[in-house]
DNA sequence: TATCCATGTAAAAACCTTTCACATGAGTTG
DNA sequence: CAACTCATGTGAAAGGTTTTTACATGGATA
């Protein structure tokens, strides 16, 4: 796991130059925030997983925050394309796949608690790091488009607005991961699975906005 | 604002000892995070601010964990406070009085982002600080009656599950504050204020329950 | 007044971040 | 193919943090 000396221990490193450091960096980050939670994470420890003195990092990444950035931004990425499979173009019906959505929200809360915490947990600058910002637009904007296209199923006149429709899911949906959903301590029991929990939520919100029917 | 020597600068401290060092470093606490964010708060720091070296807070808290969690007690309190008052016992109607409580959750996150950050923020581990829990749980109890009450407006044959009404509304306004409020570079824009985001999503998931009559 | 012990200090060990001058060697160039 | 360059890594150092330990102080109590 730790390959240190100069024989490399079984990946990237072959010498003086490690080859390989910059994503050797951000696996170690993420395994840190995996391990330790966001703020086990030091650029020390990251180099030292990846065989590299303290100093080396900072050849990859201006500093700490800059690094853990990178991991939020793959990690808005790889989310983005979560969400997206489950929407799956809205098939087989709008609604359900709207439903699978929110499912695949919790389910990558629970599943990547590391790109979780990095995304949601780091209180990055969106100013100072325009990738991040950008990586995080492409993420809602799956939602975005898929409440666009449920609404799309309903008259025109009594067609709901479909940004506020996926700001309130979008609500729901992360105050439920942050609440009940993350792992460790800080976490609160839930008489339910979250899963349920947000469901009800969805359904109930897309009752009143008449996109689905009374159940 | 930092009385150092021992002629005291302003309050507090009297000589060798400071006579009120535990409130002094809970407040500095605070100041550190409103000024610098979460991570801008050091036990060192906070002694700096009370005048004292950095190893006299351990006299009084185990580690800076240990002070960073009475800081979110506090903010647990001040919260179900604010809460408490916006629900007003369900006056003048509980619907109306309901609302009040997403508001009143919104302006405290808006208006104590120090606190807000500090019980939110930090994952403190509630298992090693139970009165984290309990503070918490107070804070909840509130949400909790106010749905139990609205609930009650209806027939007892379609009065909903007020626990599931609290959790949802509960995690739809922690959404909003957590996305949508906090101060800060990680937040992102709303074309309309939180608050009426807020109350819209409320009004039409109470609608659904059918908890109030359709707009 | 004498004593005690809660509360503070100084010092130290062990971390971390970040910078700087210097080393290395992979890839380019003549 | 040899020489060179520059991206990438190292070592050392400055400065900050946490937390522990032995010791100091003085307010409260007997």
């Amino acid at each position: 796991m730790s390959w240190t000396g100069p024989g490399d221990g079984g990946s990237g490193r072959r010498g003086y130059h490690h080859g390989n450091l910059r994503e050797a960096l951000i696996d170690a980050a993420l395994a840190l925030i995996a391990a330790k939670g966001p703020a086990g994470f030091t650029v020390a420890e990251a180099a030292r997983l990846a065989g590299v003195s303290p100093a080396a990092p900072y050849r990859h990444f201006r500093d700490a925050e800059a690094l853990l950035a990178e991991v939020a931004v793959r990690g808005y990425d790889l989310f983005a394309e979560r969400l997206s499979k489950a929407w799956n173009n809205g098939r087989p019906q709008p609604v359900r796949a709207f439903e699978d959505i929110g499912r695949a929200y919790l389910t990558f809360a629970r599943d990547q608690p590391a790109y979780y915490a990095a995304m949601f947990d780091s209180h990055l600058a969106m100013d100072t790091h325009p990738d991040l910002q950008a990586a995080g637009d492409r993420a809602f904007a799956v939602l975005r488009e898929a409440a666009e296209q449920v609404a799309a199923t309903v008259s025109k006149g009594r067609r709901p607005p479909s940004l506020m429709m996926a700001l309130h899911i979008w609500s729901m949906a992360h105050g439920i991961a942050s609440l009940f959903v993350r792992e460790g301590p800080g976490r609160r029991k839930l008489p339910m699975t979250a899963e349920d929990l947000l469901e009800a939520g969805v359904l109930l919100y897309l009752q009143s906005l008449g996109l689905v029917g009374a159940q």
